[in-house]
DNA sequence: TACATTCTTGACATCGTTTACCTGCTTGAG
DNA sequence: CTCAAGCAGGTAAACGATGTCAAGAATGTA
């Protein structure tokens, strides 16, 4: 109903914008039919008809309706669609551009809706997309149950979830080894000797930081015997509270003396106060931040750009054998980079 | 011809993966039109055949084909399309996010291209938004020629640039008072007392970068009595280049007190130099950047969400008027904010 | 000259949906 | 009882492009 008083708002009498296939045939003087094949195949046209019709769509500013065309195909769009919950979050974005890049070399285009983790939102955003016939689906999940796909999953359709796995929906899924990754951290502190740990991390809400926090937990409980302390901050949301958490931790009689961080915006709080103070305590981060360089500060390759290249190559496969029954559940290792130059000059 | 091949790859065997409307009515036992009515208007359809639609669409999953029907209605799609030269910079990102944010709002959706800097690719990237009849476009200029599109904007197609201005084509366009911002960082370092100021910039072929290095000699120009010398550094790429400028500039006999940072990149090098650097030197940046508040470093409210949010706002207005010959030039005025709190604590 | 072959071209149906228009049937007023 | 009005539902056409098929023109061959 709405939509249709948004439509009755239109000015109507706009003559359609764009020129149309029998407006290009009529001053060609030829049928639409002819125009198409001289426009398309090039084959079967008089050399002479192809002139005039070229010469013809040229003035016109003939621009084909690929809508009407992928309508009568019967071909999907060459739209693949992508839904993130913000994308004003630099890894989102990141992760799009990585989509974005990857899509492009298969002449698939990139439309991106944002659900603000916002669970129906997504849902109707989702269903936007799929009226709209895209070719696939990239989610990067804000909801709580995506058995509304089932049909769609069932049908062949291609879905991949990126970066936390879909709840009741068996479908194909990258997700980074967020407790690999930071037990990878707390080693690399126990390696250089640190003894008492703390874990700075965001919303214990979402799926990524419960992960990582679990990490941290069963990593000190595998090399209990090097640690004398260990702690766990959750709920840190901007970088000013992360600058606060870090520097309550140092101003204790007897310190903390390596931090692990759980992405790049605390990293940036607490490497801002590590670097403003005479503690010595070692920091290593889950995502990199733009200090990580500069300070020497190791961080984990959980690069956005290389999540979304490898959701996208799995989309892909996906479409390539969509009735395929299996599923996949990728498991992305990540490395430490960074490990030499810490506490060196740059 | 192309085409054609990639065409017969696809699984041919493979069934519509989207049922249609005649697959309901056949379902539900009515005619076409009768499901369509029942779906869509309410009108004129009896309440058992209304349920028995809808009972068939649900069973079958059905999702009405907004392509057919946007075909069918003539209207323009409710996709926007958006030009920016790459996804994966914050600016453009935050950008992408406000224009996004904006559309939802009136129930359009976003398609977002990235050009890559490279003008043929852009041109190609317009004309495939084009073909799929979106109902405006929001350029990020990459290219530097933009007549090609005269036949569009003279048919009443609507375009928004923003940041810089295309290049021969009368259009709305919204940029930022690049100049202007800069005199303001000019006049707040002279009224701090400096008297020695560096501007540290990127790239000189970028026109915003242009505009800013051209206010910057302006504004020098203009309180000349105060300026006891000023120098303007460019081609300054990463965080590490900005760092190392800074460095060197700070290290001379006399060194200079004042910085001016066009953006967020060189100003986090530059930040990074400077806590760690004794010396008493006032920093301004033209963007905000990670550790401007904790630094107390001002920085112009050159905020990308609200640029994105100002342009969609624009684009909406030429779509209510497409056929008006005016178009508009709109130069956002940039204010400093956080003179207050600079080198005190958070 | 007559007939076969190839090339060029157009009329028509079609994709999935909605609009315009028409058919019956029911209902109520006179 | 009659006629107008109202409602449920169907048929045909249309949006813009392309596939099918066959007609007409041009060329080659005997």
């Amino acid at each position: 109903m709405k939509q249709r008083e948004a439509e009755a708002d239109l000015p109507t009498a706009l003559p359609t914008p764009h020129p149309t296939l029998s407006d290009v045939a009529a001053i060609a003087g030829v049928s639409v039919k002819t125009a198409s094949r001289a426009l398309n195949d090039l084959n079967n046209v008089s050399a002479d008809t192809l002139d005039r019709v070229r010469k013809a769509a040229e003035l016109l500013g003939y621009r084909s309706n690929r809508i009407a065309r992928e309508l009568r195909i019967g071909a999907l769009s060459n739209l693949v669609g992508m839904v993130i919950p913000d994308l004003s979050n630099p890894f989102y974005a990141g992760m799009a551009s990585g989509v974005e890049e990857e899509l492009a070399k298969h002449g698939l285009d990139l439309i991106i809706a944002t659900a603000r983790i916002d669970g129906d939102r997504e849902k109707e955003l989702i269903g936007s997309l799929l009226e709209r016939r895209v070719r696939g689906l990239i989610i990067i999940p804000s909801g709580q149950d995506y058995s509304y796909l089932h049909n769609e999953r069932k049908r062949g359709f291609s879905f991949v979830f990126a970066d936390r796995p879909p709840a009741y929906l068996d479908a194909d899924v990258i997700v980074a080894d967020n407790q690999g990754g930071i037990a990878k951290c707390v080693e690399y502190l126990f390696a250089r000797g640190c003894t008492k740990l703390a874990l700075m991390a965001d919303n214990i809400e979402i799926w990524t930081a419960k992960e990582r926090i679990e990490g941290f937990k069963k990593a000190i409980a595998a090399n209990g015997l090097q640690a004398t302390d260990s702690k766990v901050i959750q709920g840190l949301h901007t970088i000013e509270e992360a600058e606060k958490a870090a520097v309550d931790l140092l101003s204790q009689h007897n310190p903390y003396d390596g931090f692990v961080v759980t992405n790049d915006l605390i990293a940036t709080g607490v490497g801002y106060a590590v670097s403003t103070s005479k503690s010595n305590v070692a920091v290593v981060s889950f995502e990199e931040f733009p200090f990580s360089k500069a300070m020497g500060i190791p961080t984990l390759n959980h690069d956005p750009k290389r999540l979304g290249l490898l959701t996208t190559q799995a989309l892909l496969n996906r479409m390539d054998n969509p009735m395929g029954k299996d599923y996949a559940v990728h498991v992305l290792e990540l490395e430490l980079a960074g490990e030499a130059t810490q506490k060196a000059d740059v």
